[in-house]
DNA sequence: TAGTGGTCTAGACCACATA
DNA sequence: ATGTGGTCTAGACCACTAG
C-alpha cells in the first residue's frame, strides 16, 4: 500500500489564522491604536477555539503588530503610542538619562531614486522617490544628522511642512497620513569619518569619527518602503543593544 | 465581610515551573548539550498539566536557554553547537560572505580590577581578574581586536595556552570548563579613532576610525561576569542589528 | 513501533479594567 | 456586574525521529 506523503504545504491552524489576522491589518479593517475583536469572537468567526486564536494573537503580539491588555481587550500597535514611539532609535545617553529629542527638517525634495536606493527599495534606477533630510537634537545639541528616502509612489504630497508640523514621531506620520506602517528594520552599523557637510550639521571638525548607520526598513509582507543614512555623534551617547 | 486582597505576590504556575527548571539548569543537574526530562515527565513531576509544563519550556526556549527538536527532545543550549556558537558576534561581511573567524590571544594575565571594570563586574576595585587581550582574525586579516576581563574567582587557572588550545568558540570554553554560560549580553556602541595600540594591530593608521563595542555578559540571575572591551575596523565588514 | 514535541479542543476559573 | 485577556486542565490526535 502506498502512503499519502506529508505534504510539504503542513501549516498549523493557528497560522493561517495569524495570516488573516494579518491581512486585516494590512488592509485597514483596524487601524492603529483601534482595539481588535475579542478572541472569543474571532474563534466564532474563524470556527476554530479560543486557544487557537489566541496562540496566532501571541506571536503576532510577539512581533510588536498587536498589544494585548488585560482587562481591556487587544490592539493595534502604533508608532503614535509612547510605547513604541522611538522604538526603532536606538540612541541612549551615556550615563542614562532621559533623552528628548527635537527634530529640525533641514530638506524634503521629490527626486529621482539612486542606484542603491533604488535597490533597497526595489524600484528602478530615476524612480520617483522623496528625500529627506533631518537633524534630531538634544537638549539643543545636534546629534543625529538622517538622509531619508522614500518611495514616490507611497508618499505622494509628503513635504517638509508637513513633517515640520506633526506632533510626534515621523513613523506615526507615515502610518496615520499615508497608511504605510514600519515593522522591522535591519541596519548597517559602521564607523566613518565626518565629512564637510556631516562636521557643519553636528557642529564637529571633519574628520571626527561618527556611527553610520544605514537602515532598510519594512512594512508587511516584507516589502521594503525606506532608507535611511545616519550619522551620529556618540561622545555623550551611544548606540545600546541587547543581545539574547 | 472583608475580601481576600489580591497579593502582589501573585505568581503563575508556569512562571514558578520556570523558575525551577532554571534553578536545574543553572545547578547542573542537566548540562548544555544534554536533553532535559520529557514534557510528560516533567508534568508529572512537579504535579502539573503537560500545557503548563509547555508553557514554561516555552519561554526558556525563546529565550535561548532551552532548544526544542520535534521527535526528538529538549536540550540545553550550549555556545558549542554551531546554532548559537558566535550568537553574540553580530559582525557581516558587506556583501554577504561567509565568515571564518581565527583567534589570535595576545594576552592573558590575572590582575587586579580597574575601577570601571569592578563597577559593571560587581567586584571591589583591586579584586582578582583576568584580562584577556586577542585578536580576531578573518581570512588572515585582523578585525577586532578585544580585551576581555573576567572575575578571577571564577575562572581560575585560566591561561593563554588553554584558551589557544581550545577548539570551539571561548564562550565554550568557558561554559564547560569553568560552569559560567553566557545567556544574555548588553552592547553599548561608539565610534571612536583608532589608538595607537588598536591601529598597530588592526594594520591602520591611527586616528581611522573605528566601532568601540563595549558588551557585559550575564549568567543566570542576571550576574555580570565579563566586560568586554572591542575595537572593530569597519571597512569591509559591519554590525548587523534587527529592528522589531 | 515507540517516544518526543506540536497542535487543537472545550471548558472552568482567575485577574484586571471599567461602568 | 460585565467583558476582556490570562491561566490551567485533560485528553485526543498529528508530525517528526529513530531503532
Amino acid at each position: 500500500m502506498s502512503e499519502v506523503p506529508a505534504l510539504a504545504t503542513f501549516q498549523p491552524l493557528y497560522q493561517q489564522i495569524k495570516t488573516l489576522l494579518m491581512q486585516s491589518l494590512e488592509s485597514g479593517e483596524w487601524k492603529p491604536g483601534e482595539m481588535i475583536p475579542a478572541e472569543t469572537e474571532l474563534a466564532l468567526r474563524f470556527k476554530v477555539s479560543q486557544g487557537t486564536v489566541r496562540k496566532a494573537i501571541d506571536e503576532l503580539s510577539a512581533e510588536n503588530l498587536l498589544i494585548r491588555r488585560q482587562g481591556k481587550g487587544t490592539f493595534v500597535a502604533s508608532h503614535q503610542e509612547p510605547r513604541s514611539a522611538f522604538r526603532f532609535l536606538r540612541l541612549t545617553d551615556d550615563h542614562g538619562a532621559a533623552i528628548v529629542y527635537q527634530s529640525q527638517f533641514l530638506e524634503c525634495r521629490r527626486l529621482r531614486a539612486p542606484a542603491d536606493v533604488a535597490k533597497w527599495l526595489e524600484l528602478k534606477t530615476g524612480d520617483a522617490a522623496i528625500m529627506i533630510r533631518r537633524l534630531l537634537l538634544i537638549g539643543g545639541s545636534p546629534v543625529v544628522l538622517d538622509e531619508i528616502w522614500l518611495p514616490g509612489t507611497l508618499f505622494r504630497g509628503l513635504t517638509a511642512e508637513k513633517l515640520a508640523d506633526y506632533k510626534g514621531p515621523m513613523y506615526g506620520l507615515f502610518e496615520s497620513e499615508y497608511g504605510t506602517r514600519m515593522i522591522r528594520a535591519d541596519e548597517r552599523i559602521k564607523a566613518v569619518a565626518a565629512d564637510e557637510e556631516a562636521a557643519r550639521w553636528l557642529k564637529v571638525n571633519p574628520g571626527t569619527p561618527l556611527l553610520s548607520v544605514e537602515r532598510v526598513s519594512f512594512t508587511y509582507q516584507d516589502k521594503p518602503v525606506e532608507v535611511r543614512k545616519g550619522r551620529y555623534l556618540t561622545t555623550q551617547w551611544h548606540y545600546h543593544n541587547e543581545l539574547g
